[in-house]
DNA sequence: TCAAAAGTGTTCATCTTACACCCATGG
DNA sequence: CCATGGGTGTAAGATGAACACTTTTGA
C-alpha cells in the first residue's frame, strides 16, 4: 500500500451519462461491470480519477478506455457525495453529461474486455450504485438545455433536414411541436446554413438539408442573442 | 500516517461562495487563512471533506466552523478539478453557492481563530488558489438563477417592500427595471402575500410590506407555473 | 395515381415595453 | 411646504399559438 495520507480520503471517480441518437431514437451508453460489486450488472462508464489529471480528463479517458467513445460535447452534471452510495467505501463521483453523434461516428467495438451497449431510454436495465438517479438528473438537464442552448445539433449528422431537427426536439421533450411555427422560429434565428442540397433516396419529396452555423451562432451570442426553441 | 490506499487519491475539499445583502448592497463572505499556502490572504470558506459525511454536509460544517454562518440556501455550483489549482498537491474542490439573510440573522463573531468578513463585490481582495474563478462562476449563477427561480427572497428580510425587491434585482442584474412593469409582473405571479403592514419610521410615504408566499409558489410550480422576472 | 412527407401565411390572443403624474408622510 | 419615495394605467409593438392545403417524388 504505497499511498499514505494523514487523514482518510474519500475515493474520487467520474461517471458519464452519454446520450446518442440512433435512427432517430435517443440512446444511453452503458457498460457491463466485470468486477464486484454489481458484477455482471450494467452501469455508467467511469472510474477513478488519477492524481495529476483533471477531473474532466479523467471522464474522457474512462469513456475512451471503457467504450471507445469520443464525445463531441461533455460537461459536468453534478457531484454525488453521499457516503453510502457505494457499498465498499465512501466514493464521491463527479458525474458528466455527454452527447455523441452516432450517425457520423458510429460506435466501434469496445477496446477492452468490458462490453458496452446502447439502450433506448425506455429499455434501461437496473443500474449499479445510484446510477439511476444520475441518469434521471442527466435527462432533466438534457431536456432543460435543449431549449436554451443549441446542443441538439451535437446529436444530429452534420447535414440534416428541418424535420430531423423537429423530430429530435419532439422525442426529447416528449411533446409534439407545430411544424410551421417550429420552422419559422428556427429559420428566423439565423443559425442554420441552407446547404442547397436535397435528401437522396427517399420515397417522397426530398427535404432541403441544413447545417448548424456555429460561427454565426457565436457571433450572435456575443451580441446578446439567446437561443430558445 | 494511518490511512493507506492502493492508488494515489486527490484530496477532496469544499469551498463556498456565500452572498448576503447588507443595507441593500451585495456582499461576499471571505475568511483569512491562518495556514500556508496563501497564509494571511483571503479565501473562500471551506475545507476537507471527511470520510462518512456527504459533500453537502461538509460544506455546511465548514461554513459553521469557519464563519459561524447558517445559510438559508445552499446548492452545488461546480467541481474544480485541475491538478495544479493547489500548489501543494492535487486537490479537487466541490464549490457551493449559498445565500444568507444578513438582515434577519446578522453575522456573529467567527467561532474559531480565523476571522471572517463581508466584502462588497467591488472590493474583493486578491484571493487564494483559483477562488476568483469560483466567485465569478457563482456570481454568474446568481444572476442567472435570480431570473428563473425565486431565490432573491433568500437575501431579503421576511417583510419587504416592492421597492426593496426591485432594488435587489437591479443591483444583482446590474440594470434598471421599470417600476410599473416590475410591480405588475411580480404581483401577477401571485406569490407575494400582502401583509397589510406599512414601513415604520421612514421620512416619506410608507411602503406596503409583503412576504414571499412559498406554499403558494410550490403549488403553482406543481401545476407547471414558471417563475420569471 | 397514390402514398408520404415537404413546404408555406395569416389571424388572434397574449405578453412586453415605454412612458408621467399624483399621493402620502416626515421634517 | 417641500423633499422623498410610493403607487398607479394605457397604448403600441412584438411574440406565441392555432390552423390546412398544395407540392414533389418514388413506387
Amino acid at each position: 500500500m504505497p499511498f499514505e495520507y494523514e487523514y482518510a480520503r474519500p475515493a474520487l471517480t467520474t461517471d458519464s451519462v452519454v446520450f446518442g441518437l440512433d435512427d432517430e431514437d435517443l440512446k444511453l451508453l452503458l457498460i457491463r461491470r466485470n468486477l464486484p460489486p454489481f458484477e455482471g450488472g450494467w452501469a455508467l462508464p467511469g472510474g477513478f480519477v488519477r492524481v495529476g489529471e483533471s477531473v474532466d480528463e479523467g471522464a474522457r479517458r474512462e469513456l475512451d478506455e471503457e467504450a471507445g467513445v469520443r464525445v463531441s460535447f461533455l460537461e459536468q452534471l453534478y457531484t454525488f457525495g453521499e457516503p453510502d452510495r457505494d457499498p465498499r467505501e465512501h466514493v464521491v463521483t463527479v458525474a458528466y453529461f455527454a452527447l455523441v453523434n452516432l450517425i457520423d461516428h458510429p460506435p466501434v467495438a469496445a477496446t477492452d474486455a468490458s462490453d458496452a451497449a446502447w439502450f433506448g431510454l425506455a429499455d434501461i436495465p437496473e443500474l449499479a450504485f445510484d446510477h439511476k438517479t444520475i441518469v434521471e438528473k442527466a435527462f432533466e438537464r438534457l431536456q432543460g438545455k435543449l431549449r436554451y442552448e443549441p446542443i441538439g445539433f451535437e446529436l444530429l449528422p452534420t447535414k440534416f433536414s428541418l424535420t430531423d431537427l423537429q423530430k429530435l426536439y419532439e422525442r426529447i421533450l416528449n411533446r409534439e411541436l407545430d411544424k410551421r411555427n417550429f420552422r419559422k422560429k428556427v429559420i428566423a434565428m439565423g443559425i442554420l446554413r441552407d446547404l442547397n442540397e436535397l435528401q437522396q433516396d427517399v420515397a417522397h419529396r426530398a427535404a432541403r438539408l441544413y447545417s448548424f452555423d456555429e460561427p454565426t451562432y457565436r457571433k450572435l451570442q456575443k451580441d446578446g442573442f439567446n437561443f430558445e426553441l
